[in-house]
DNA sequence: ACGAGTCTTAACGGCTTCTATACGAGCCGT
DNA sequence: ACGGCTCGTATAGAAGCCGTTAAGACTCGT
């Protein structure tokens, strides 16, 4: 879940941001000084901070860069303040967003889905999404499976079922769900391709294709990759 | 340098934006309607798109859709509707910022600047600018490819490809993901595209062209540089 | 307006892979 | 023990995919 983390010394406000954000399912952390700010980013790493500019103890502008110092979060930064050399001088010194009180709370929420989304989409990628077994590894995102150290081809289709496998380690995963990923809507009824193309993987992976131990059937049910 | 691509259909304010944009060292391209917009984004690849949605084809949330469909490039919507239920659906269909018309030209450039940065963070960490395998080295800053010391001779789409399978180093690029990359959204299903221009790159690349080691083509899947 | 370089388009052959079918083995409840 | 059902295996022909080539269309600079 994205953790919030808002900063404000209006404890109305404050109170009305954390209500409306947790109602939309987000994980809310306050703070209403910069001190506290600063620590609570530091210990609690939230996925994006939401900034008033007007702190009691310390410019809000030092907040933001003090956060900037180590971190890439995601900064929205609230303010009475609509100048234009305010909101200037906020985005050039890294905030993400500039909000000017009063706001919809409806548009502060999207922005900050907007800001979220964005940041996500950068450590998306970042882990490789590898599925291991104890006879064979397998690399989801450079369609590969390795077995003792070498590459084992496998037809299309014999990806795309194991892909769908490894997707749901461990799960149960029906005939009917295989089919329709794999062969797209409509093929439900073709258990037989299912069956073939089974043996050709089993053929290919297990140590002992006739004693399957690892793309496991459940009869009447389905398949799973353990 | 960064470009921009402003599309609005007042000549007027788009010539006011153009201008200070390129004051402020942005290389600018511009078009006037939906149409245009979505073309140019395939053809020329701007960093960032200013997007007024009051076009006279089109919705301007289609062709923010039409963007989102196959690109994740920053977009940031321009327009004169100040309600929120209007900046929560453009927000909500992945556009980055939402400015209302009138706008100050400081802050717009200060927000131009901040969604930039943000998605250039994204493909700096991420992906080393060069690319190394045992026969040729790969400089994605410098757009050359070096082999046996002396610099290949790439035509544009031979580069394009080969970048694209670049910043996916290892992995699996599946042909449609190629071809959206390469030639823009509505080019799926011309999979020939690819064949011919993998023959060429490989006949520069490879020592052996007819038994590629390093441009491995994955039947049915798609393409990948090991 | 011309020419060099580049991209598109279409066709073909070779090879791999999928489909479709048939048959035997195993499990289960009666 | 037996019939019914599901699953595994084998195989031959059909279908699909890829690499290659070459010719026409196009773009650009001269």
């Amino acid at each position: 879940m994205t953790t919030v983390l808002v900063v404000d010394d209006e404890a109305a406000l404050l109170h009305a941001l954390v209500i409306n954000l947790r109602a939309r399912d987000f994980k809310v952390e306050a703070a209403a000084t910069g001190r506290a700010a600063l620590e609570k980013v530091a210990r609690v790493r939230p996925d994006i901070v939401i900034l008033d500019l007007g702190l009691p103890d310390m410019d809000g502008i030092e907040v933001l860069a003090g956060i900037r110092g180590w971190s890439d979060i995601p900064v929205l930064v609230l303010s009475a303040r609509s100048t234009s050399e305010e909101k200037v001088r906020a985005l050039e010194n890294g905030a993400d967003d500039y909000i000017t009180k009063p706001f919809d709370m409806a548009e502060l929420v999207a922005r900050v889905r907007a800001a979220t989304r964005r940041s996500a989409m950068r450590t998306a990628g970042i882990t490789d999404p590898i599925v291991t077994t104890e006879a064979f590894v397998i690399d989801r995102s450079a369609a590969t499976v390795t077995r003792d150290g070498k590459v084992v081809r496998l037809t299309p289709t014999e990806w795309h079922i194991l892909d769908v496998l490894a997707a749901n380690r461990g799960k149960l995963v029906s005939q009917q769900q295989l089919l329709t990923q794999v062969w797209g809507p409509g093929f439900e009824r073709q258990g037989n391709y299912l069956r073939v193309h089974m043996a050709a993987l089993r053929r290919k992976l297990e140590p002992e294709a006739s004693r399957p131990q690892y793309l496991i059937t459940e009869p009447g049910l389905g398949y799973r990759l353990v």
